[in-house]
DNA sequence: ATTTATATCTTTTTT
DNA sequence: AGATATAAAT
């Protein structure tokens, strides 16, 4: 058993530990994963089928991940372990027993665009205002509702909900439940909560489905347990009741996902659930260099509610932290891509050593132009994904709505693409109709001319008829095949081809590299499902870190700091230390306690392997305007002895004053980023510089003089005298002027 | 029904 | 800046 060579006494334990009920508390970089990994090998190589086997990751990639190294142990029969992420395994689950709860086993996913959608509809439906109704509101308290499994029926009898949604002047939130509940249900569709949802409700209600995967499931393991809310313990504590062979990983001080549900009662709760239960801590690190040891727990220590635990390593000290300050966010860009360059040289280091952290995504932009420009290869984790790209997302709702013909959603993308002339308003009436004489979207569709006689029967009729034709294709062939054939014969493809523009080029590609995917999926042996449904449930649980077919393994990785979680670089860059951005500024407004941001800057620090910088810029677009900020607090919260800070200041100033550090120190560019321009004839203009008797050019209306500029709020409007027609007010921040120079 | 212009609003993280 | 809603024009 070389395998436990090289582990240190906690490890093996936990490794060797099989038999009933285990937590494993893993500070940051103790070899968590490489103890799941052995663990579950050691039982294999013991005997044990790896059909009896779950284990439930935080992403689809760390499954695949976990799958490989244990494979290098027992060989290929680690493949039969099963291994994925809840949603996953329970929409595998689901799927064999949709009938049981009265779904079709080719039941939709909707992801949170297709239930915002679906929740606008209602709202429209039921003329509520969507000011105070918030799409995103809404959706949210529904989503909490399901985490805490509590159901429709009993959200409508629970009084404090109800005062609480009467506090919030949403009175109506129990009825939009429980509509966009029966639309679901109609649709044949699920919403990422419902698949845990319904899986409890398919083991309360069936006791022979959940003997079945009892016995199946001998042993039971969760990895990253301190994100898991009520209702997925709830599953796997069911699961593993029979034999108790339970195993949760995790780390309080990681937990970052509150927001979705996560709640850490759970690890205070599994103490209680089995009172014979046996807890390891795993304390050493052996990540990270001393110093960003110490600087993580010197600030994850002022956190009040955490278990106590002492994470510790033996590494080398490793140099201090570093500090950047930039001027603006572009300046920012530029110093990292310049610092990346430089250390790369000194260090000869590779792209796949750098990781940028950021707290969210929008602010990627920066580094990406500076990357870009310097020509240091990067990949972006997350943000705007191959999915979600509306070409994509148009061919896989075509390709839902042939497998499904109750799929809303799917029905609403398609029905006027390509244009039928079909519009809103028939959509909303098909929608009407069918929900009135209570019969599924597709009855009225496919019949209507009894339904909704006159002038649009001709257009739907056509519509349902191709649809009729690729259910037809999808019955006798395999997901490729019936893919290319829609993708085809839908017209999607050639109004594509017909766009010759370089974003139209770029559509179609990308359709094709859908296509292409679809293959590999049906050319993919371990995949024993190979049908149009199979593929489309797979692809709706795609996780942020996991679409990426990208061979090039030599780039710099830019993500989110949630997106970072369990992985590790030699250089980790955090940027965009401000105030209102991390700490967020929302999380400032509610005022909860900062500790899930600070666990987050914990999270992040812990990534860093050999060497952390931070950085913050003094100024910042946000919607299109330039803000001054103000360096994070979190700043402060790291011990000074292992950050490099000017020690003649103190606080945040002496943050905001550390040294720029950069190969060529550079001025803050002052021309505006959207307007650039340069001709003999115009500047570039940056509209707010704008004054009365100004020679402006507009696209549109050509040449014309400036005669009033007056300020609004937080806009501008100008009045100008054009040559050709006269006069006319534009909002500054839109209007595309050139101002001329003489 | 669809396209185009203009006004308004956005404010995190993700399965 | 970008997305989305509304109004007006085609």
């Amino acid at each position: 058993m070389d395998y436990l060579e090289g582990l240190n006494e906690p490890q093996r334990e936990a490794v060797l530990q099989t038999e009933g009920p285990l937590m494993i508390i893993a500070g940051a970089g103790s070899g968590k994963t490489r103890v799941l990994t052995y663990r579950i090998a050691h039982l294999i190589y013991h005997g044990v089928d790896p059909f009896n086997i779950l284990a439930l990751t935080f992403t689809n990639k760390a499954a695949a991940e976990m799958r490989q190294r244990i494979e290098k142990v027992v060989g290929t029969e680690s493949r039969n372990v099963w291994m994925g992420t809840f949603h996953s395994i329970f929409a595998r689950i689901l799927r064999i027993e949709a009938d049981k709860i009265g779904y079709s086993r080719d039941f939709s996913i909707y992801d949170t665009d297709d239930s915002k959608s679906l929740i606008r509809s209602i709202l429209k439906e039921l003329s509520l205002d969507d000011k105070i109704y918030r799409v995103g509101g809404v959706l949210g308290r529904i989503s909490g509702a399901k985490n805490r499994l509590v159901s429709v029926n009993e959200y409508l009898r629970n009084t404090t909900i109800q005062a609480d949604d009467e506090a919030n002047r949403m009175p109506e939130m129990g009825r939009l439940y429980k509509i966009y509940q029966d639309r679901l249900r109609k649709s044949n569709a699920m919403d990422f909560d419902d698949l845990l949802f319904n899986t409890n409700v398919l083991f309360r209600d069936h006791v022979a489905v959940l003997n079945k995967y009892q016995q199946k499931f001998k042993y039971v393991m969760v990895d990253e347990f301190q994100d898991t809310n009520i209702s997925q313990y709830l599953i796997t504590r069911k699961l593993a009741a029979v034999h108790q062979n339970i195993c949760v990983v995790g780390d309080d001080a990681q937990s970052i996902y509150a927001f979705r549900g996560a709640d850490i009662q759970n690890i205070l709760n599994f103490e209680k659930d089995y009172p014979d239960l046996k807890v390891i801590k795993l304390e050493q690190n052996y990540r990270s260099t001393q110093n960003i040891v110490k600087a993580a727990n010197s600030v994850i220590n002022k956190n009040k509610a955490q278990l106590r635990k002492n994470v510790w390593t033996e590494n080398i000290e490793g140099p201090l932290i570093d500090l950047i300050k930039a001027s603006s966010d572009n300046e920012e860009g530029n110093l990292i891509a310049n610092s990346i360059f430089e250390e790369k040289m000194n260090n000869s280091l590779r792209n796949s050593d750098f990781a940028i952290l950021y707290r969210t995504n929008a602010q990627s932009r920066a580094f990406e132009e500076a990357l870009r420009r310097r020509n240091i290869k990067y990949r972006i984790i997350g943000g705007v994904s191959f999915y979600q790209r509306k070409e994509i997302k148009d061919l896989i709702a075509y390709l839902r709505f042939t497998v499904n013909q109750n799929d809303e959603e799917a029905f609403k993308r398609i029905i006027n693409l390509p244009k039928r002339g079909i519009g809103e308003s028939t959509v909303a009436k098909i929608v009407v109709t069918a929900d009135e004489n209570n019969i599924n979207l597709w009855e009225v569709v496919s019949k209507v001319q009894q339904f909704m006689p006159g002038r649009l029967a001709a257009p739907i009729d056509n519509f349902s008829t191709l649809i009729k034709s690729f259910k037809v294709i999808a019955n006798q062939k395999d997901a490729f095949e019936t893919a290319t054939h829609v993708a085809k014969n839908s017209g999607l493809l050639k109004d594509l081809h017909e766009d010759k523009t370089v974003e139209g080029l770029a559509r179609y590609e990308n359709v094709q590299e859908l296509l292409n995917a679809i293959k590999e999926f049906v050319d993919n042996p371990e995949n024993e499902d190979k049908t149009l449904s199979s593929f489309l449930q797979s692809v709706s649980l795609l996780t942020s870190a996991d679409d990426e077919k990208d061979t090039d393994t030599d780039k710099i990785t830019l993500m989110t700091i949630h997106a970072a979680k369990g992985l590790e670089f030699k250089h980790v860059y955090i940027v965009g230390m401000e105030e209102d951005l991390f700490p967020s500024q929302m999380m400032l407004a509610s005022r909860a306690d900062l500790e899930e941001e600070r666990r987050l800057f914990y999270v992040a620090i812990t990534r860093a392997e050999k060497k952390l910088t931070l950085a913050f810029a003094e100024t910042r677009y946000k919607f299109g305007r330039l803000k001054t900020c103000e360096p994070s607090r979190f700043l402060n919260e790291i011990d000074p002895a292992f950050i490099r800070m000017d020690k003649s200041l103190n606080g945040r100033e002496a943050a905001a004053a550390t040294l720029v550090k950069s190969m060529t120190p550079r001025k803050p560019t002052v021309v505006p980023a959207n307007l650039h321009t340069p001709s003999q004839d115009f500047v570039p203009s940056d509209t707010s510089q704008l004054t009365g008797g100004m020679k402006v050019e507009h696209p549109k209306f050509g040449f014309g003089i400036v005669k009033d500029v007056e300020v609004q709020g937080n806009d501008k409007k100008a009045r100008i005298d054009f040559e050709k027609v006269g006069e006319k007010t534009l909002l500054l921040s839109f209007a595309k002027l050139k101002i001329h120079t003489n």
